[in-house]
Parts: structure tokens; C-alpha cells; sequence
DNA sequence: ATCATTTGCGTAACTAATTACGCATCCTGT
DNA sequence: ACAGGATGCGTAATTAGTTACGCAAATGAT
């Protein structure tokens, strides 16, 4: 059933019909309440399809995960989505999740989609300034929100979403040194670069020494956790900070196996505070992403660059920084530090 | 660039260029190249949205859970989406996901697109069958598949992948009784009712005794764990199968408190073999759910089923049931029985 | 060389909405 | 009673494609 008929079938013009749906224009009440009762009688629902056609809006928008080193779509990342879901739900958006696993090209959905109309703009979660650049490149035109760990400044028409990872961080430090902790190792993968950076300074603010730090190469696995914990024990550290929390549970496990307990004899702390880290053994203290202020951040930011766009098309859009702070969750895996 | 200015440009109808892109209809190779290399330069893309008004399809699918029982879009779920969303994608359609947390109605834009012709069908995940059948009926006309635990036999339009839970649960408990264990015990929340009636049997299966099994009120969290790990313990168990992974945690977390070692004293089983259950210490053994198999399962069925509805519109929909199994993923967690 | 196919492409009628514009009413104030 | 504005609604253009139908040209067969 298409306007046209049911409209009709109502006895009046199509006109009035969009505008008892839309609720733009003037109508009587009393001609609204008709028609949806018979809408409802009749089963008319007004074709979206049309809808957007005519608005050049889809509201609909993506999420897409961009990594050049390896992983993934973790549970980092998932978290993320849904929150990032969530809070376009609330904006009135739908949410169309593209899980690429790697720096693969998007899929010839997202493409589609994406040149032809069929998105008003997209999330973007990178780790490298080229893909976030390459992307945003390649869909010209279309509004972008970058969310990242660095503050990046990207071409025009994106906005970029600022973790900043160093304030957790150091948080995190100066917690350990106040447990008594005055050796402390990190572990990281390759594309965690920055987060390193930020520990050495945040040793630097504390007056601690850096003891060297391994870095798991490629995908930063569980057993990376496990392989780097043996490096650093030699090092005679009491703590150690982990650039995710899955190496963290790595090297918890690989601890537990050389016999140490968490936290009596050795400490961990992880960053991304997985809700699931809540539930290890024992629980796992950890730098927290609020995911929630990211995703509304996020999803303010596209809807602001949309806006934007419909008010002025074409216009080279404002370019919005936001920068989010990461905090320091504190849990039973640190403790004080073993005497002598 | 509309379809009418471009195809005025390049010198033709806008039927050549429709055919150029579509692929339908007849058109010469040189016509065809040359039409792609003006849209190239001009950067003409065809509207999806026009498309799409056209074909009266959306090439777009919805996963959608309803849970009547608390939780939620947990890992397991979200494992699942992201499996389903990736077989979708192979099939050529993009993804929506509706995340809703509790028996919550749809969201006001899964029903908008739903109703509207936003979406070709539903993945519905659901836990009760009066959930599903009232999401069948809230969305008549739309093809769904509900994927389940149960043999539900449904109303027309909608085809089941039912996950035998029970053929994962058997062989775990043939491996627990392998391992020397006799006194098996079994944790479970009030929506898995499903899965301790297939624990009893395989229980007498393998001529066994029922030792009473505690039942986690509201949410299965790891909490509950903790607590149902308690009352067993008095049961004089030497192994527990949990309904859930995450109350497998919680059951290791509370014995370990207790001062008991996994598996030397006490053997736990889980169910959803989480991607995160291979990295708890001691790495949980758990009943694997075919994730990717059933999402292909899934998205192959609501293809059929929307494939048939664009052959024979309002026609009544065959009923396709789909049985997957689960299967025994054995890890450390489970070890043989302590003597005497 | 002639007729029958096949091929390539244009015309115009669809797909289902929104909305600018304009014309009647209806209401209000003098 | 009548001017002037507000209100309600219809007409028709617009959004951007697809495709059935038909015609002309090219190809093939005899």
C-alpha cells in the first residue's frame, strides 16, 4: 500500500497524508487521529526508502574498526560499538556495524553505502594516522569522527575523538609508587607506541627508574603476556603496568605458573578495563576508558558535522577536537610491595 | 550528480547508464567502459536509496536479542553478532545492530526501518519462546529466524536454528566421568532450565547420581558463582558444570578463595567456550557454541526466506529448522578426580 | 540480396514519498 | 458587514533511480 492509494482511500491528497506522519505543515487534528486510525485499519506505514530518498538522509550511520598492526575486533573494540550504538540509538541514528579484521579495504557494502547515499557519516576507530587519513581521503564528502589515541590533526571535514591515554596512566604510576612500589615494568605490542611514552614519563613525574620494557610483537596475544612477564622478572621488578588487559591476564598467568602470587609478590595492572576484568582471579586493576563519554562524544560529533553539512553542503566543515581522559580503576591485583 | 544530468553528459539514456551499472539489460562492453570512466571523473554514484525504493529491498539485515530473563547483550552475544554480521556481509548484506538490553520493545528505529521496508529480515536471538512469538507477530510480513536453545516450533514466516545444547553437555559429562569423576555438581541461572534437564540425562547416561544443583536467581553474573560454588562444595563434589562461562569464573573465583586449587581439587566446567575462556588461569574448559555456524546457518535461512518472498509475495513461508551441536572444548580446568 | 534474429539503446511509465505554492475557508477585529 | 490574517488542504513538481516496450541497426542465414 503506497501513499498514493492509501490517501484515496482516506479521502485526501497525499499531501496531508505525509503531513499527519511527518508532523511538518499544517493539519487539523481531527484529520491526523482519522488517519491513523485508518493507517493502522489498513496497515499503511509510510516506505523509509522514499523517505530518505527525499530527505538525502539516511540516518544511518557506521562504525568502522581501521588497524594497521594486527588486531582486531577485540573486546576492547566491541564494547565500544555498543556503546557507540547506544548513543546513536539515542540521536535517532541506526548503527550499521562493519567488522572488518584488518586494514583490509571496507567491505563493498560499506562502499556502497557509503558513496551512494546510504550513510550520513562515520565512526571511525583507528591506530594509525595513514589509514585514519586514507580513510577519510577516500570518503570525501562524507562526515567522519576519528577516535584515537593521539591527537592527529586530520583534513578537513573530521572530527577526531582524543583518548587520552597518558592521564590514566599516570595515575596509574603514581598509585603504584604510593603502594610502595619503586621497580615497575611495562609490557606493550608495537602499535602501543604512544602508551609507552606516556609510562616513561609518567616514571619520569614519580622520580622512578625505568627498567626497559619488552615489547610483544605483532597482535598483542595472551601469550605474549605469558613470554614477556619471564623477561621482566629477571629484572627484579615488584609491579608491572601492561599496555592491554589481555597482556595483563598473559602475565598474570605467566607469574602464577613460576609460582608468584598476585598481588603478595607481584603486581599487575592492565588499561582498557574490560568488563571482564572484573571477573579475573584476582580481579584486575586497570587504566579505564570511560567508552561511554567516547561514544557520546563520538556520536555528538558526527551528528554536529551532519547538521553542518545539511545547512551548508559542500562547506569545508569546523574541524572538532575533543579529548577524553582515561582513569586509573583500582582492583586487587596491585598491592603493596613485598618488603625488601 | 543525479542519474538524468549525468547521463546527459556522457550522451546517453539514462537506461544505458542504469544498465552500465546494474549489470541488467543488454549494453556493449565499450558503451559500458566508457560510461565508468566519465562517472569516475565526474564522481557519479548511483543513490542507493533510489535503488532501493526501486527494488522494494534494503540488501539490509537487523540482529535483534530478546532475552525474557535479564541479560543482555553479553560476550556470548556479542561474539555472535559479530559472526553473524560477518556471514551477512559474505551474502552481500550489510548489518544492523540493535542493542537492546532487557525484554525492552524494539527500538523506534528497528521498528520505523522494519515496518517502513528498512530491513529485508530479522535475526532474532531469543531465550523465550513467548518472546519470539511476539516478535513474530509485532513484525508480520518480515522474514525472521530465530536462533534458540529450544525446538520451538514457530509461526510461519520464521525459520529456527535451534543449538543442541545437549549433545555439548553429554560429552562433558562423559569426560568428567572419564577424568574419575563421580560426583559431578551443576550451576545454572532460571533461563537455562533447558540445559540442567539435559545435564540430568546425561547424567543417567553415564549412571551417575544427581547431587541437587543450585539455581542462580535473576542474572547469571560471576557473583552468583561465588555464592552457588558454596552450596555445592558442602555436596561433596569434585567437579561443577556451570550453565554459563561467566559463572564457570565466578565458581573458580569462589573455590580458589576457599583455598581450593583448579583443577587438582576441584575440576570446572563452563558453557559458551568465550574467546576469553582460553585465557583465565587455569584456562577454563567449556561446552563450545558454534558461533560461526550457526550465524551462517542463520543468514542462510533468512536469504531462503527472502528470496522466496521476493519469488511469491504474501505467499506462506516454508518452516526450516536447522539443528546445531555443541561440542566438549577441554582445557585445563577440568582434571582427573583427587583420589579417595 | 533478402529475411530473420540479435543487439544496443531511447522513451516513458513505473518505484513512494515530500513540499512549495496557491486557493478556499474560517476566524477575528473594527 | 467586511478586510486581513490564519488555517487546512490539494496540485504538481521534485527526489533518483529501474525496466518493459519498441525501434533501428547490425549480424547471420539462405
Amino acid at each position: 500500500m503506497d501513499i498514493k492509494k492509501f490517501s484515496a482511500l482516506a479521502g485526501v491528497s497525499t499531501a496531508t497524508v505525509s503531513r499527519a506522519f511527518s508532523g511538518n505543515g499544517r493539519i487539523k487534528e481531527a484529520t491526523r487521529e482519522r488517519i491513523f486510525k485508518l493507517a493502522e485499519k489498513h496497515g499503511y506505514v509510510p516506505n523509509i526508502h522514499a523517505q530518505r530518498l527525499n530527505a538525502r538522509r539516511s540516518e544511518i550511520i557506521a562504525v568502522y574498526y581501521s588497524f594497521s598492526s594486527a588486531p582486531i575486533f577485540d573486546y576492547y573494540n566491541m564494547e565500544l560499538a555498543q556503546e557507540i550504538a547506544k548513543a546513536a540509538g539515542a540521536r535517532g541514528y541506526t548503527t550499521n556495524l562493519e567488522l572488518t579484521q584488518r586494514t583490509d579495504e571496507p567491505s563493498a557494502g560499506l562502499q556502497r553505502a557509503a558513496t551512494g547515499g546510504g550513510l550520513d557519516g562515520i565512526i571511525l576507530v583507528a591506530d594509525s594516522r595513514e589509514s585514519a587519513q586514507a580513510f577519510v581521503k577516500r570518503f570525501k564528502r562524507l562526515p567522519v569522527v576519528v577516535v584515537a589515541n593521539h591527537d592527529w590533526v586530520l583534513p578537513e571535514a573530521a572530527a577526531l575523538v582524543r583518548i587520552h591515554q597518558a592521564s590514566g596512566i599516570r595515575e596509574a604510576v603514581a598509585e603504584m609508587k604510593a603502594a610502595g612500589h619503586t621497580r615497575i615494568g611495562f609490557i606493550h605490542g608495537m602499535a602501543d607506541e604512544g602508551k609507552h611514552r606516556a609510562f616513561l614519563e609518567a616514571l619520569r613525574a614519580n622520580q622512578l627508574d625505568d627498567v626497559g620494557a619488552p615489547t610483544a610483537r605483532g597482535p598483542l596475544s595472551f601469550e605474549d603476556g605469558e613470554r614477556a612477564i619471564a623477561e621482566l622478572l629477571s629484572q627484579n621488578v615488584s609491579a608491572v603496568l601492561c599496555s592491554t588487559d589481555i597482556l595483563a591476564l598473559g602475565a598474570m598467568s605467566g607469574a602464577t605458573k613460576r609460582g608468584l602470587r598476585i598481588p603478595e609478590d607481584l603486581s599487575i595492572v592492565g588499561i582498557d578495563n574490560l568488563a571482564f576484568s572484573a571477573f579475573t582471579s584476582p580481579p584486575l586493576a586497570s587504566v579505564g576508558i570511560p567508552r561511554t563519554e567516547i561514544a557520546l562524544t563520538a556520536v555528538e560529533a558526527l551528528h554536529q558535522l551532519v547538521q553542518d553539512e545539511t545547512a551548508a553542503p559542500g562547506a569545508p566543515s569546523r574541524q572538532l577536537i575533543h579529548t577524553v581522559h582515561t582513569r586509573f580503576i583500582s582492583r586487587r591485583s596491585l598491592g603493596a610491595a613485598p618488603n625488601g
